[in-house]
DNA sequence: TTGTACGCGTTATCAT
DNA sequence: ATGATAACGCGTACAA
């Protein structure tokens, strides 16, 4: 365990100095003689030499790293969110320090001290919804912010990378209502989010649209957190006049919401039609294949890292930018036509 | 976006000097009068103050920061694995770098680079197998390496966690002789790694004790990457003398090999009795729901970050250790015993 | 108990 | 094209 070399070591070795050095590492910081930049580049090579971070850190008063700030790894949504960030994130030489909320405001806040004090250039987040006045400071001290997949509406001036929400709800309860399906149940996100609001608001314009009125017994909007989509199924099953088609349109809940509906013994799509929000893998190897609302989860990376990195290299207008990437209907075996014969 | 305050502004707004200060920040360092700890408190809470963590790691000499190296986050047990990490992680207020291979020996290469240059205090990782000279020179410089899952044969000095992989398979493969099958087949992981070789040799252990001979063509040892589970679950069934029984012990290609099922048609457990090392919850909500080895992750989680913090805090032996925790078997409706009718 | 001064490794600003 | 030197913010002997 001998100690690693510094600039200076190489400086000397090389019998230059490390001013030198310095910019044969950063060559757009000066001009340097090619031969001894070759030279120099030897020693490095022999030595081993790699600059520490933390002292470049210091001196330029920022770091090539982002904060990506999700609810939990366990959710495959995040997940899959969180390889794309870290993989693209990579190619731009740029590292990511994952942070988990479990959807805790106060497990954010913490998060968020911690993001500032190591002085990261930006932050990726699905935020929790609380934390508002912590987000603005967190602005006003130069940290670059872009929310994914949800907003805080409160919350001007933060950039914002999601899917169409209102035209995917929209999409989902149009097929379901084309099967002739009248009574949908819907598990959506919290209302106080800009995600469950446009997709309550999708659900509402395709109903609409086919002239049938909503029973608001079967709208749920249950929080990220919990089992709340779980318990929203077993609920909205035992209405009296229970939907006979089903759309779970929060990402966090659709875990939990299928699993109750398996444990409950429900058969799909003979006792009820289910669309869900979700790109799972695994969606696919259920019995049958659900119908699914593919989030475009590679785009939602690409796009919400372009969005801190341009603004770390200030290559990009002050205004905050709303970006909405399609996500398709992926029609599956999940669904099926109303039959005139009601459930039971 | 004013510039952050810094430990000289609170020590001149409080009237103190910087030491004083920051012995209220780290009480261990020395004596503060209480009056003045409380003032110098009251102080930091009211400019805001946060030290900055590149300069206290400048200073120190390394950073309570773990990097986490796994293949990727979109296979759900690597996905879950880093969950509980970060999780447990925080508790201890400890930041988790993540990285990705993608089982790319260059990729992981790069990786170590990274962390190295961060001066991370450990390492937790699933390594790809390659890169051993890599590995033993990050050790050498004083990185804190923990193995998860898998490790390099030829890295001694490592602490590892892992399950007990030969019971683990033995168990799984003794179920399957029991119901009456002679045939079951084997995807494992590559034989340079100690799960793949653990694991075949605990299949090959219970074949022992029923008396069975192996049909060597039964065994299929994949790599972790790519999609080598779908592919040898392929040529297993495509096999005049097909398995009747099938073991996906390669924790990586579970989700192509179900999959491939799934495409295949295959009927389960009637064409073909199934279980999988994986604690995945859609394994339960697949038609049917499968017999799984479940493996611990929390435990895997625990332990390793236990080991990387008790060795950077130097509270450990010098000798490497080595955890295994029990992983137990479910079985669920994918298995069935061998009917006298043959496939067919 | 408190304050001073220096070191940590790098970048940036100057002269040269 | 190169070299000396001052920041950068914090920890910490050491002196008071």
């Amino acid at each position: 365990m001998k100690k690693a070399p510094t600039i200076r070591d190489v400086a000397s070795a090389a019998g230059v100095s490390v001013s030198v050095v310095s910019r044969v590492l950063n060559p757009e910081s000066g001009p340097v003689a090619p031969a001894k930049r070759d030279m120099v580049l030897g020693v490095i090579e022999e030595l081993g030499y790699r600059p520490r971070s933390a002292a470049r850190e210091l001196s330029v008063g920022h770091t090539p790293t982002v904060g990506l700030v999700v609810a939990d790894l366990a959710n495959p949504f995040f997940a899959q969110l969180a390889d794309r960030i870290v993989w693209e994130a990579r190619s731009h030489g740029v590292q990511v320090v994952v942070m988990t909320t479990q959807e805790d405001p106060h497990l954010e806040a913490d998060s968020l001290d911690t993001l500032l004090d190591r002085s990261v250039g930006g932050v990726i987040a699905t935020p929790t919804g609380a934390n508002v006045e912590k987000w603005a400071r967190l602005q006003s001290l130069g940290v670059n912010v872009v929310f994914v997949d949800r907003t805080i509406p409160d919350l001007a001036n933060v950039d914002l990378v999601s899917i169409e929400n209102v035209d995917s709800a929209r999409q989902a309860t149009d097929y379901m209502l084309s099967l002739g399906h009248t009574r949908i149940g819907l598990i959506s996100g919290p209302v106080s989010t800009s995600t469950g609001r446009a997709r309550i608001q999708g659900y509402q314009a395709a109903h609409e649209k086919h002239s049938i009125s909503i029973d608001p017994q079967l709208i749920r909007d249950v929080p990220f957190r919990g089992d709340g989509g779980g318990d929203a199924v077993g609920s909205l099953l035992s209405l009296a006049n229970r939907p006979t088609g089903l759309i779970v349109a929060n990402t966090a809940q659709v875990q939990s919401s299928v699993r109750r509906l398996v444990q409950m013994g429900v058969r799909i799509p003979e006792d009820l039609s289910v669309i869900v929000f979700d790109d799972n893998p695994w969606t696919e190897v259920t019995s049958p294949p659900l119908s699914v609302i593919r989030q475009p989860i590679s785009m939602l990376a690409v796009h919400s890292l372009e969005l801190v990195l341009g603004r770390m290299n200030g290559k990009l207008p002050e205004t905050p930018r709303t970006v909405e990437v399609k996500a398709d209907f992926v029609p599956r075996s999940s669904c099926a036509p109303l039959l005139l014969t009601p459930t039971r």
